[in-house]
Formats: structure tokens, C-alpha cells, sequence
DNA sequence: CTAATTTTAGTCCGATCGTACTAAATATGG
DNA sequence: CCATATTTAGTACGATCGGACTAAAATTAG
């Protein structure tokens, strides 16, 4: 149990660690051996302690790997508000957008392959995947950047869920190929791949 | 044991048909409860037979599911060899390229979505992703489209590597869509991806 | 109809799953 | 330094995994 709050400081810097420690092992393992076969044993194995030592820290096995979920599409989600707000042009915030979400996975390789791949092979106890819960919340930066280009005629009008999409799923051509290779060369391919979003989006000539 | 050749007709109906039942109970149950949950109990409930029936007609569990994989990636590549050589222009190759895959997706969203799941979750005994086992042949195709197609400065120079790997990530925006809401309408969608696919294609003006 | 073969359902196995639990070890506060 | 709280490793448990095995049922061939 907790005490009082003056003691809070090594306890919060102790577990803070530890929690730190599991979530990093937790992502080096679902990198190594993949979801379906992160167990909670070779988790606790990867991270040197007892399987116990995680249901210390979380209170399930899916809490832990949520929380890398988490984890991942929060600092995300922080860095493109960051860079997007340095901008006010359309076409410059949605370059922003998609430059910071490629940085982060060419800087974060290990970290943004666990999250993508939780994200998308989880499903709760009642089967339902784990991305149909993700709220409009989460993409209501990029749905903002889009219908605003499309207002002043800077991208080519069509449904925004659409777009959305389009965009979502070039970012994630990224990703995909860490995970065929986490050494690989993210160079030219994250340039096109700014490129044809922003080449997609054009306006169609007259 | 087999017997005679000239009895192996109505042996091979029996066998085939369950074969083709099994397969499909298999690519039902990813759909409904994901690769990490299909275990061959809920495949055998979902087939309405006993688990025994599996492993008589398939050797492992593992070798039912690469059975998915290439039935599926099997028919949709006969179908765009097939839609491809009805055209002569790199442009038009390519875009029946893309339709008979969006089409197939389309009419086969079970599975498709199944085939992906799969194609992208599993992983063998040492650990490696099934889809780094992808050989060029697969992508020949494509390849041969989109060079031919940069070589007649129709299509806009870029590492052939990369195209391919455009053209795929935004082909697999229909199955992933699937994969979220197996009844969604994807006319829309696979009516974008082919625009987005040839407008990032397109040689640059100059 | 009978003998041989194919196919079935059901049981059993060792291994591993996620997690609850226990008791020792460690760290903390007064 | 002692009492208290935190954290640890290790064990145990029921459930389920993929797969091996068995014997009955169904089908086929002569």
C-alpha cells in the first residue's frame, strides 16, 4: 500500500523504472517474437525478472500491452501537435504531421513496430479489436488539418474519412517496413511517401 | 491409404470437399476472432467436426493456415495475370492490376482480410515472419508493369522497390477497411486508391 | 454380403498459458 | 534498530494449447 505522500518520491522512482523496464521488454519482445507469441513468461524472460514482477506492476497481461499502445500513440500524438502547430498553410501542417509520425518511427523503430502491431492484432475478451475502439479524438488533428485545406481549395474535395484513411495508411507504409527489417533505410521511402500524400491530395487540374 | 488411380475420383470429391469446408471454417474464424485466437478447437467447433478431422486432412494447424494463404493469394494472382493481359498500356496494366485486386477484395472479403491476417501475423517455429518467406516471384507482376511503364516515361522514376511497395500499401487499404467493418461499402474507397495509385505515379511536370 | 479402407468422434498427453498466492528479501520511516 | 510496507522470486492452479492415439462408424471394392 502507499504511504504518505513526503515518502512518494522513491517509490514513484522505483516503480517508475520498473514499470519503464516491463514496457520496454514488453516492445522488445512483441519486435522478436511478435504478438501472438508474447507471452507474459517471455516478457518477465526479456526483462530479467519473475513473471510475477509483472502482474506486480500491471494488473493484466492486456494492461501491459495497451499501455505500450498507449505509450507509443501518445508521444506520437504530442510530437505532430508540436510540429503541426508551427505552421499555419494546410499543405505545410499536413507535411508537418506526416514528417513528425516518420521521424518518430525512423528514431522509435522498436517502439512504433510493438505499438502498430498491438494496435492491430489485439482483441478484447469479447473478440472486438482493439483499433474499433480508437475514438475520433485520435485523428481529430489530421481530420482538422484536411477540411481545412479542402475549404480553401488547397486539397482535392472528397470525404474526409476518405482522406483520413489515404493518409493513415501511407504513414503506416513506414512501420510495415521495420517490421520486414528494423535496420532498414527509411530514407527515400518516407520522402515518397510525403510525396505522393501530398501529390494525392492535389487538386485535380482544370 | 489411397487406392487404385481409377477410384481416386470420388475419394478426391469426399476429400476435397471437406478440405474446402475446413479452409473455410478457417478463414471464418480469424475473421470473427482474430489469428491469435483461432486455435484448432475453435476452428473444429466453428466447422461443426471434431479437432481429429483437422489433423487427419492437414498435417499441422500451420499447414492449414499457409493453405489460406495461398489459396487466396493464388486466385488473386491468376486473376490479375489474367486482367492485365487484356491491356497493352503500362497505365491500363496497372490500374487492372489494381482493380481485379480491389474487386477480389470486394467479393472475397472474408477472405482477404483472412489471408492478410495471416499472411502478416504468423510467424514460424524460428520466428520469422511469413511474409519475409515472399519471394520476387510474387511481385513479378507488378514489377514488370511499373518498369516498363518508367522506361516509356509514363510513370515517374523512383526505385522500383519503393513503387512496389506504394502500390501494395494502398492496395491493402481495402482488406484493412475489411478488416474493421466486413460489411462496409467499398466503392468509394477502391475508386480512391486507384486515383491515389496513378496520380503518385505520374511523372512530374516540369 | 463381406473384407478392406477411409473417415469419424472422442480421449489422452505433455507443454504452456495467464494469474493467484505465499513467503522471503528488501527498503523505508520513526 | 525496529516495525512496517514494498518488492521480490518461486510455486501452484485450472484452462487450453497442438497433436498423438484409438476404436467405432461409414464407405468402398470385389
Amino acid at each position: 500500500m502507499m504511504v504518505m505522500a513526503s515518502s512518494s518520491d522513491s517509490e514513484t522512482f522505483t516503480e517508475k523504472a520498473r514499470r519503464a523496464q516491463l514496457l520496454k521488454a514488453a516492445i522488445d519482445t512483441v519486435n522478436e517474437i511478435g504478438y501472438p507469441n508474447a507471452s507474459l513468461s517471455a516478457i518477465a524472460k526479456r526483462a530479467g525478472a519473475a513473471k510475477s514482477a509483472i502482474t506486480y506492476y500491471f494488473a493484466t497481461k492486456e494492461a501491459l500491452l495497451l499501455q505500450v499502445v498507449d505509450h507509443v500513440f501518445t508521444d506520437i500524438g504530442n510530437l505532430q501537435v508540436q510540429a503541426v502547430a508551427a505552421h499555419d498553410e494546410p499543405r505545410a501542417r499536413l507535411r508537418a504531421y506526416a514528417q513528425s509520425y516518420l521521424d518518430y518511427a525512423d528514431t522509435h523503430r522498436a517502439e512504433i513496430v510493438a505499438g502498430v502491431e498491438i494496435l492491430v492484432s489485439h482483441r478484447g475478451a469479447d473478440g472486438i479489436p482493439l483499433y474499433l475502439t480508437t475514438t475520433d479524438e485520435d485523428s481529430a488533428l489530421l481530420r482538422q488539418i484536411l477540411s481545412e485545406g479542402m475549404q480553401q481549395g488547397l486539397f482535392r474535395t472528397l470525404p474526409l474519412h476518405l482522406a483520413v484513411s489515404l493518409v493513415e495508411s501511407l504513414l503506416d507504409l513506414s512501420p510495415t517496413e521495420l517490421q520486414r527489417d528494423l535496420n532498414a533505410d527509411l530514407t527515400e521511402l518516407n520522402a515518397e511517401i510525403i510525396r505522393i500524400i501530398l501529390r494525392g491530395l492535389e487538386p485535380s487540374i482544370e
